[in-house]
DNA sequence: GAGTGTGAAATTGTTCACAGCG
DNA sequence: CGCTGTGAACAATTTCACACTC
């Protein structure tokens, strides 16, 4: 079990989706057609991406539903919870800090950080005041991250993934449309929204050709 | 010209907007260093990625900032605008409403709906007053769009998704949680949260590994 | 029979290396 | 010379086919 693709990674986690509703539902077994439509995938692809890790399918009946969810969550290393600070609350801060599925999935968010005096002291949905962000590095001091979320502008973003990478955060999410220069141990992800755009645009442009 | 791959696209994508600010810096030639450095690629695959297209690099010189830019565009299907609908007045909608990329990149939004009678007739950002989104389909006759951007919660997310379908709309950026059933004319992008939070946890647990 | 597990084939994507042009 | 253009080697992923088990 060493290296697992990216793409691979994506499958499981929405697998692991259908697992847990399946779960609720109390569906006692799933086959890997069911894991396939709702993976994006097909049957042989899930069968391959499952028994990478081993098997623990029953053949002609299907994976036990809490079985392999338990499993995938153990791969996902979601195993444990995860804190997470969020740089920037602006607007993509603020959908962040309202978005239910980051506590469901085993992450905490620790502190939301800004610049902006007008925002600072502020609450930011439910649960979070925004704190200055000159004092990041003095929370994390005595309460670590391993993962941040960087919503800033874009001219501020590599500034701020310098300090957090300097305080000890080894991995980031990154909304801001810039590219970040990190250490290569540390791990960026970039949601980058005119990437999906212009994703969309291709497929548009392609689609008029047929 | 047939078939780009998708993690071609979203290369092009990051070297079109290294080439704007190239341009706009008045620099005159680009070279496939520079390129790579920005889009996370190596060299040689910037030659491949963009010679796929053909060739228009000057040798031992680079290639010409402000031609390969309207090239890619082009290719990107950048190079008339778009009318994209917002469905879903929340927090992803809002923080989509003022993202400024939005407009920059020739994506027009031209309406943003929600069914929450709290929001119908305020504004969301600058320039928008959310719609009923009982107006969908009239409005979509009228002014038919091609791309929408679902950003409602995950159980209206298909049920609208396919009232888009059906209006008219050919690709669509889902924001819900959830995967949506679409015809396979229909083109659909997924940004999901908990996918890239996922994906960060098991690089994490790959890193303690090392 | 239904459905998993898995080598082997096919496909797709990336890297190399070097010829060739400005 | 420097840097592009590209076939050919290489690596990674996906699909296939079928043996095997429940």
């Amino acid at each position: 079990v060493r290296h697992v693709a990216l793409s691979t990674v994506r499958r499981l986690s929405l697998y692991l989706q259908f697992l847990e509703e399946s779960e609720r539902a109390g569906t006692p077994t799933v086959s890997s057609r069911a894991l396939a439509e709702r993976g994006g995938a097909t049957p042989a692809q899930v069968r391959k991406d499952l028994s990478f890790f081993g098997s623990f399918g029953k053949r002609g009946v299907g994976y036990p539903t809490a079985e392999l969810a338990a499993r995938l969550k153990d791969i996902l290393g979601l195993s444990h919870r995860y804190r997470v600070v969020l740089v920037g609350a602006g607007r993509i801060g603020a959908a962040l800090a309202a978005y239910p599925g980051f506590d469901a999935r085993g992450f905490d968010l620790a502190a939301v950080y800004d610049v902006d005096a007008a925002k600072i002291g502020k609450r930011l949905g439910d649960r979070h005041i925004v704190r200055d962000l000159a004092g990041l590095e003095t929370d994390l001091a005595s309460q670590p991250s391993q993962i941040a979320v960087i919503g800033t502008p874009a001219a501020a973003a590599q500034s701020v993934a310098e300090r957090l990478v300097k305080a000890g955060v080894r991995a980031i999410l990154n909304f801001a449309p810039v590219p970040l220069t990190v250490p290569p141990e540390v791990t960026v992800t970039n949601v980058n929204m005119a990437l999906e755009l212009e994703a969309l645009s291709v497929a548009l442009k392609h689609q008029r050709r047929s």
